[in-house]
DNA sequence: CCCGCTTGGTCATACGTATTACTAATCCGA
DNA sequence: TCGGATTAGTAATACGTATGACCAAGCGGG
């Protein structure tokens, strides 16, 4: 006995078969193994250290009682609350969590969604195209933060409201002149967020709007800001899609001596933990990543129980820090 | 035919045995079967949407080909980096990596390893104390950036070195009053970051040291590090344990009407994003987190694959940016 | 002409578990 | 006392794959 030790094993230790192993340990042995028997085989498996194979339960069973979560990228500080969310959830109904980086790891075979490793019973697909879950078919799957108007059932964010309530907080403190520092990224959150500012824009009385677009990292924000920053009109409020750009725009109007947020008022997307890292504190929507997960496991299990989960959409909340402020004179 | 299709149903739509379809799509029917059987079976596989049972496949090879990646944080922008390198080897030799986060999610017995929700063949602890290795008796571990002198295989990292760097320039730049905001975090990688700065500091002709403890988030760190600044004699240096922490020790100075660099240094340990998007950036110790991941993957499987890895020490790097000067005058 | 060898493929089996069908023993009411 | 019901447990089997043992042709050399 090299190897770890089976149910059989702890059979023959508590002379007893295997099926009564399987029932003691599967739990289901009320009314057909007495309890001194059952004690017995509890305490022979402790003896051995016995645990099951989940490969031989899993091939028996049809079932991994695993989801894959597919993020992007886990370098976003959004995607771990989300994951944690959602394994907590799952753990809570006994399922497990693998986590997929996409598109950072293709899959041996070229095609991303060749091979995922493990088996799985079911798709959570975070800020994903609908695509992503193409290579599955066949597995229940939800996307989260995703087009709710899509084929696969999701569990969305409030991007647009958040949206709408930086606008609505920019005008109200007597800005009309926007800058939008804009992700250029192919998510579906990313376009909401482009059209509900723009609508949000346009009702503002005399509002304008112009836009640069940049990858998700500092530098390449604090270059596109820098462009609206020194264009023909100049914009007194920077809205940007990701709390990482507001880094980017912050570092384009130091190096400009203007003061955040008396020169230029900054806004952010997500309230991640760099939202109060920075100086100053960020005027941000705080996106509830952890419930998102939560919510969208939650939404996962119980299709993979038959149901038909009900679409949700998860508020955010305009928080609102020190990097926005009235514009300042002459520039109305 | 409602389930997925087997290799059962592939044999019969190519009109061959279950072997031969198992023999073909493993890759080892060179000289046991013909090309041209061979390509009709791939076809039928093809026509069929067909993917190996993996369940079966693991219980019957009696590996996974998945390996356990244990972070203290998801959250954290360190871990990140430290998974994908991992998972991006473990792709090379046809791995998988699970995920799982600790001590954020005990396993459904109370116990946090009382449950991984795979089966694994091996373990990658990142950052964790050896007990953490010791819920899965027999299967091989390796540890990163944890006790070199620990009785499991271990992947370092040059935090000791890095600490000594961040003193030696400080020193050069005429610091001698120190203080050290700590994490409050009883891993190994922080008593080797404390052992290191205080000897290097003992090591300064006049050097003084202070201490103050705190958890890993800006508000913790803000208040530490503002506790050294109020004391009796305060320091012309804050080292921080982590990049975060430093973040707080900015908030801190600024609260108190210091510049960083001119009133006050500043240094942090890691580099991860923040490191740049703060004002001032950051000077720190660069962690090759990536490589820390992909050099961990590396012995573990080296370790399953029968080998003994040679232990390995990644070195920091010091990054010299704009948050550290030559202390004020008139405080030496 | 027969025997050994190669080629191309099939048969049977085992991995470890969960579960259904079955049996042996005990019990209780009439 | 007897027979149906209950209790306590076992035997057998299937899940889907990979692989070692086996086997049927074909073929060429002695």
């Amino acid at each position: 006995m090299t190897g770890r030790p089976t149910s059989r094993d702890v059979a023959r230790e508590a002379g007893v078969s295997q099926s009564t192993v399987s029932l003691v340990l599967g739990g289901k042995w009320t009314g057909r193994v007495s309890p001194a028997t059952a004690a017995g085989v509890r305490a022979a498996a402790a003896r051995l250290g016995y645990r099951p194979n989940r490969a031989a339960r899993n091939l028996r069973l049809g079932t991994t009682r695993t989801v894959l979560l597919m993020v992007p990228s886990l370098t976003s500080p959004f995607f771990g609350p989300v994951y944690r969310g959602a394994a907590r959830v799952a753990a809570r109904h006994g399922f497990g969590v693998v986590v997929y980086e996409w598109p950072d790891l293709p899959g041996p075979a070229g095609s991303p969604f060749a091979a995922p490793h493990e088996a799985i019973d079911g798709i959570l697909a975070s800020s994903m195209a609908v695509e992503a879950v193409g290579g599955f078919p066949g597995t229940p799957a939800v996307m989260l933060d995703s087009d709710p108007d899509g084929p696969v059932p999701s569990v969305g964010l409030g991007v647009a409201d958040g949206m709408r309530a930086i606008i609505a907080h920019l005008a109200a403190l007597g800005h009309t002149r926007f800058g939008h520092v804009a992700a250029d990224v192919d998510q579906w959150t990313f376009h909401s967020r482009a059209d509900a500012l723009a609508a949000a824009v346009g009702a503002v009385p005399g509002g304008a709007l112009v836009r640069a677009g940049c990858a998700i990292d500092v530098a390449s924000a604090k270059a596109a800001a820098g462009r609206l920053l020194d264009g023909p009109h100049p914009p007194t409020a920077l809205v940007c899609d990701d709390d990482q750009i507001s880094a980017g725009a912050y570092k384009a109007a130091r190096a400009r001596g203007l003061d955040v947020p008396r020169d230029l008022s900054v806004t952010g997307f997500d309230d991640v933990l760099l939202a109060t890292a920075l100086e100053p504190e960020l005027t941000t929507v705080r996106l509830p990543a952890e419930d998102l997960g939560a919510a969208g496991m939650a939404a996962l299990l119980e299709l993979l129980d038959g149901g038909c989960p009900a679409p949700r959409t998860l508020p955010g909340e305009l928080i609102v820090r020190s990097s926005t402020a009235a514009p300042p004179r002459g520039t109305r």
